[in-house]
DNA sequence: CGATACCCTG
DNA sequence: CAGGGTATCG
């Protein structure tokens, strides 16, 4: 979530975030209760939408009723916000901006991130422990400031629905003609062909409000009152807010107090404990991508025969929740797996949002859960009223309309905040407020929590580190060979080409640092390649080693180094001869190499080697 | 046409 | 390391 908040794109870098400012003028009770910055503080701090045309002044009725109708939404939400809570957020949304710097703040990254619930998530249910209240509390108080720096966040981009509306019919915007993707030559003519089965692929640059939807809707002429698309934005998001609000707030008490609702007070109480926020980090982003931690319930020991004191930080991969709700291939909830861990799961699984969410990132053919998804997302789309089956910056909005109409439950488990950042997520993306790679992130971290313990779904960094040690073998393995070692790995055409790509980049920075030294030994006037030996001590290997087996726990095999020695030989002779100048000069090395692979120690073919490789 | 390799970029 | 693009192969 806090992915998402990070991700949220920065104001324009000449303009400092409307309500920071308010902030740190005046004390944040007001700003909490009014978030809106006047009209003219709003302009001020944007400059390029201060550009008010002489039509505006008769549109300045049609703005205020969009901009209190937008305020509605935001006023909804703050009720539920205590005093605290208020507090907290407006020292985050403060601290979101001075992190933010011009750069992306990264230190933020993990404030705000909730705390995975453990292994022990049941000892955590138990009234015992002040520390689980506080826990709970601490939750409850970051998503009620996550959820408030949102909404101060789709404020301010209303502001620019709203100025940009106004600007839009009356000059050729030249920033709007360079987003439009006729204009901009052949790629981005593909982009759109595209869109369809990528309603989420918005780039960065359209991900703002001023998309082509709001062009559509006022293209049909819907020119009273609201643009439609907004008003069915508006409504969504109400909705969605709405929904959201209440089951993080019902889910956290819950799972804080089982007897919920007769310790409000304490409550409050316990929101100003001030908890640390335990929080792995995820820089993984990005379509079906490995994420950095992963529930290591297995812990057998690895068949590795060589000292495998592989250190990960431990906490990567414990400080996940091992909630186990988790899926067949078949996209199935698979009961057995289940934890009785007493949580009531609503009635709508989280399949029906994996699938939604699938097809926002344009796997609908083929669903991470499986094949049978689109039977269900069929009959998730005949529900829906075609009216609103509108295009939105290239994002389906139909979508969300299909699931704000089913208005089910998100699962209440552990990974209720990864649902709840995933449901904000949607109306990000949906609404093309939000990147979708970030999207993708985070939806890629929500799967994790929902995945069978015995079979990977996703590459682990303990995948990772096994095949980079596995590269010191093999240099081009194919996708059986793969298969026959990633035994433990759920495969699927994603998990496949993953890790085709991750030996593709191996072999890059291989070759890359290759010929690197073949040059510098050039350039040292080495005559004869033979000369050229790669050693357990040469500056190469130093390099290589440090890629692939940082730690220097595991013995390189003498192959590898007879391997990079012909490499390195063969980079020599061939810029000494000149071949550099041909662009595929490279091609017969890479020929020569490919043939020069070994076989892989069994060893590797243990499960519980990539899960061996986070735990010692 | 899909899979893959390579290249380039962030 | 991932993404996107292009080239190539069967």
């Amino acid at each position: 979530m806090q992915q998402l908040l990070w991700a949220l794109p920065a104001p324009r870098s000449t303009q400092t975030h409307p309500f920071a400012q308010v902030c740190v003028a005046e004390s944040c009770a007001r700003c909490s209760l009014s978030p809106w910055p006047s009209p003219q503080a709003q302009r001020a701090v944007s400059p390029n939408l201060s550009k008010q045309h002489p039509r505006d002044q008769l549109s300045d009725q049609h703005l205020r009723a969009k901009r209190a109708r937008v305020e509605s939404i935001i006023q909804g939400m703050s009720l539920p916000l205590t005093p605290q809570a208020f507090d907290m957020s407006l020292r985050a949304a403060f601290r979101h901006e001075r992190d933010r710097g011009g750069e992306v703040p990264r230190e933020s990254k993990g404030k705000l991130r909730v705390p995975q619930k453990g292994v022990g998530t049941a000892g955590q249910v138990a009234p015992t422990g002040d520390s689980s209240h506080a826990k709970g509390c601490q939750q409850l108080k970051e998503q009620l400031c996550f959820l408030e720096q949102q909404l101060r966040w789709l404020q301010e981009k209303f502001y620019q629905v709203c100025d940009s509306e106004d600007a839009s019919q009356t000059q050729e915007d030249s920033e709007k003609v360079q987003l439009l993707p006729a204009k901009t030559g052949g790629r981005r003519n593909k982009d759109s062909a595209t869109a369809t089965s990528n309603p989420c692929k918005v780039p960065l640059r359209r991900s703002t409000l001023e998309v082509h939807g709001l062009e559509e809707a006022e293209d049909r002429g819907d020119t009273g009152g609201l643009p439609s698309a907004v008003r069915v934005l508006s409504q969504a998001l109400k909705h969605e807010l709405a929904v959201v609000t209440s089951q993080v707030v019902d889910s956290v008490l819950k799972t804080v107090w089982p007897k919920a609702g007769s310790h409000i007070q304490k409550q409050h109480h316990s929101l100003a404990v001030p908890g640390p926020v335990a929080r792995r980090q995820n820089s993984a982003g990005g379509k079906c991508r490995k994420p950095l931690a992963k529930p290591s319930p297995m812990n057998a020991p690895g068949s590795l025969g060589s000292p495998q004191a592989e250190v990960l930080p431990r906490a990567l991969g414990k400080s996940l929740g091992s909630y186990a709700g988790s899926f067949s291939s078949k996209g199935v909830r698979k009961s057995s797996q289940l934890p009785s861990m007493g949580y009531s799961v609503g009635t709508a699984t989280p399949v029906q949002d994996s699938q939604l969410l699938s097809q926002l990132l344009g796997n609908g053919q083929h669903s991470l859960w499986g094949s049978n998804s689109r039977e269900n997302t069929s009959a998730l789309e005949r529900g829906c009223p075609e009216p609103l089956n509108l295009h939105w910056g290239n994002v389906k909005l139909r979508s969300l309309i299909v699931r704000q109409q089913q208005q089910h439950p998100l699962p209440l488990s552990p990974s209720d905040m990864e649902s709840l950042g995933l449901s904000w997520a949607l109306v990000m993306c949906v609404s093309g407020l939000v990147r979708r790679d970030m999207l993708s992130s985070q939806f890629a971290t929500w799967r994790l929590s929902l995945t069978p313990r015995q079979m990977q779904e996703v590459l682990t960094p303990g995948h990772l580190k096994k095949a980079k040690l596995m590269f010191f073998f093999t240099r081009y393995p194919s996708s059986t060979l793969l298969k026959s070692y990633f035994l433990d790995v759920q495969f699927s055409r994603c998990i496949t080409s993953q890790l085709i790509k991750w030996f593709s980049n191996f072999r890059e920075f291989y070759y890359i640092q290759v010929e690197k030294f073949a040059r510098q030994a050039l350039l040292e006037g080495v005559v004869d390649p033979c000369t050229l030996q790669v050693s357990r001590d040469s500056e190469l290997f130093r390099a290589l080693n440090m890629h692939y087996n940082k730690g220097n726990d595991f013995e390189v095999p003498g192959r590898f180094l007879e391997v990079a020695s012909l490499t390195l030989q063969e980079f020599f002779s061939a810029v000494r001869a000149g071949k550099d100048a041909d662009p595929s000069w490279k091609k017969p090395i890479y020929k020569i190499i490919s043939k020069l692979d070994s076989d892989i120690p069994e060893g590797f073919k243990a499960a519980s080697c990539s899960q061996e490789v986070l735990h010692s």
